[in-house]
DNA sequence: CTTGGCACTCATAGGGAGGGAGTGCCAGGA
DNA sequence: TCCTGGCACTCCCTCCCTATGAGTGCCAAG
């Protein structure tokens, strides 16, 4: 269907365009690659890509630029992931390896995306359900309150306050947290309401009321916290694109948690590189914006998913190789930690 | 030097051209408001109001548009703070008191300041030296390694590991959890250094290592979230005003906290409103940028800032009317909690 | 299948011309 | 002394027109 000289000729204006933001004429082609041909040659074929949907005009006599379905074959057949380089990996390492909690390690990471791609960059903080419990610890910190503290293997800590409703003796305090480190040490989050069900049987009547209390409160913060919270850094960028509809769109789009997540898409998607490209997206609004996502984690589990947003018009190769580094190398620091 | 009726006049072209977005001449004025003189009247007021510097025209035979000085003058003079709605409080309240941690009520008020004044809204985590500690937690998370919890009277929690590099006695950290908890329950983070310091000489000699580390990340973990956290929200906001240069460099500004810092101005200054008009703004770039901000807190006492960031052509009462009542609440809030 | 030639299209930039909103000034009136 | 109506003037903005030029599609010849 395409030979390979109309496949070169595809690459030749995604590469041109992306680098010119000006539609691509046949005679610019021929003069900025050595494709061998004449322009009216490139021409015949650029009616050929055209009429199979990979390119358009804006207007006749205008050149060619790139359809999503021309884009997206560039991504699938016309290029590679452009490793980063030398310098570039030991500045990830460098800057990530400063990092002194999870809160830090995202930022960063979200930060130093967004400076690689100058584009929008969003990280997503490791899901709970997919970490295992570290550690419990109940901390009273005033009559008939106590403070819940879970941690988590993923370096991540959260807490409540718990109302006792009664006073509770010390030992009683003791005596649970010892319980629930016990049979919850090394759990898997999804695991922690079956792992706790039959606790408040193992404990004196008396203190049945506590036991409910703190159950409850965990369990509701595990419910909570699922869904994953989302950062983002580098909206600066978009004033630099020329997105002039796509802007306030694409801004109202990193409010929104929800839609930031159906971006980078599930979890348990691929956790290699997964690009969507304009109409591909889920979201109206987003049709000039792709994003290019991975998941990270620990091992070969993938507890998030990171990404960059960006025109359409993007540098894939250079965006994708970003954010495989990226995400491997936030891999290596959660797994140091 | 200005009458009553050249300031009714100023008034008058304020909020004239914050609603119309355009150069307001002597006809729609006299048209929109009864001032009871001609246009020409008018226009004699308006030479000596441009005299003076408080407006001033884009080009001539345009209207007239204020300068930072004749906002400067509508603020402090012809204004007066406009109150919300009964239906504004009852959403701010039952909004807020939804939150359930800190980092909830951060998030809620920064959402609930850009909806409110339909602008970019920014708030400043409560600091951590002007608050007090609650309790101290010293917990063994694996061989050698402690994670320290500090909980603040504002409901915040610090966390940090710790290395020991030997192995510790359960009930050494016991003890020294105790003694950590007596010495500075209820104390200012800021007197934490001095009130440690003889805490070594208390435990026994083969405990000083460890003392040394714990403290070490104690006190670093102060200093270093002394340059407090600050979100923001409703950079979408920023679309729909016609913000051609400032745009990107408010973007900017957004993601850098030192400048969000200074813009929102020293918790130490006045803790009800503050109002920096264009050029009275510290950085450059933001020339064209006003920001409104006030101090909040429990009781008396300031903990961090909060505002607004807009265009110098913004709703000046109504903004102010919001900010200072979302400080107020969240000042409740955090009271309560 | 490729190539040069040729007529055609159409976005873009530049140059007046006209309309209109707004101003400054002045002389007369309260 | 202050206000007012009249009047000439200044420019911005819009519209229209034209020229330009990049780029195309088509065709006939190599």
């Amino acid at each position: 269907m395409l030979d390979d000289r109309k496949l070169a000729v595809l690459r030749a204006i995604v590469e041109d365009y992306v680098s010119t933001n000006e539609p691509v004429g046949s005679k610019a082609l021929v003069d900025r690659h050595n494709l061998g041909v004449s322009p009216a040659t490139i021409r015949n074929d650029m009616a050929v890509l055209e009429e199979q949907g990979y390119i358009t005009q804006p207007h006749t006599s205008a050149g060619r630029i790139p359809t999503d379905k021309g884009y997206r074959l560039f991504v699938d057949r016309l290029s590679t992931v452009k490793p980063l380089s030398g310098a570039e990996r030991r500045a990830i390492e460098t800057f990530l390896s400063g990092a002194y909690d999870l809160d830090d390690v995202v930022g960063r990471t979200v930060r130093l995306l967004a400076q690689l791609t100058r584009q929008v960059a969003v990280v997503q903080y490791p899901s709970l359900t997919r970490s295992s419990v570290r550690h419990v610890e109940l901390v009273p910190v005033a009559a008939r309150r106590l403070l819940l503290v879970l941690i988590t293997n993923t370096g991540r800590v959260e807490q409540r306050v718990i109302e006792t409703h009664v006073d509770v003796a010390e030992d009683s305090i003791a005596h649970l947290r010892a319980l629930l480190n016990t049979c919850l040490d090394g759990c898997w989050l999804g695991d922690v309401p079956t792992a706790v069900a039959d606790l408040p049987n193992q404990l004196p009547v008396e203190d049945r009321p506590v036991v409910a209390a703190v159950l409850s409160v965990l369990l509701e913060t595990l419910v909570e916290k699922h869904d994953e919270k989302i950062v983002f850094a580098g909206a600066a960028n978009l004033a630099s694109v020329d997105f002039s509809e796509g802007l306030r769109n694409v801004l109202e789009a990193l409010e929104e948690q929800v839609v930031l997540m159906r971006l980078l898409g599930e979890v348990g998607d691929s956790s290699s590189l997964t690009v969507r490209i304009g109409t591909e997206n889920p979201d109206e609004g987003l049709r000039t914006t792709s994003v290019v996502a991975a998941g990270y984690g620990v091992g070969n589990q993938t507890l998030a998913r990171l990404g960059v947003l960006g025109p359409t018009r993007m540098d894939y190769p250079g965006t994708m190789g970003a954010v495989r580094a990226v995400a491997r190398y936030v891999g290596q620091i959660l797994a140091e930690s």
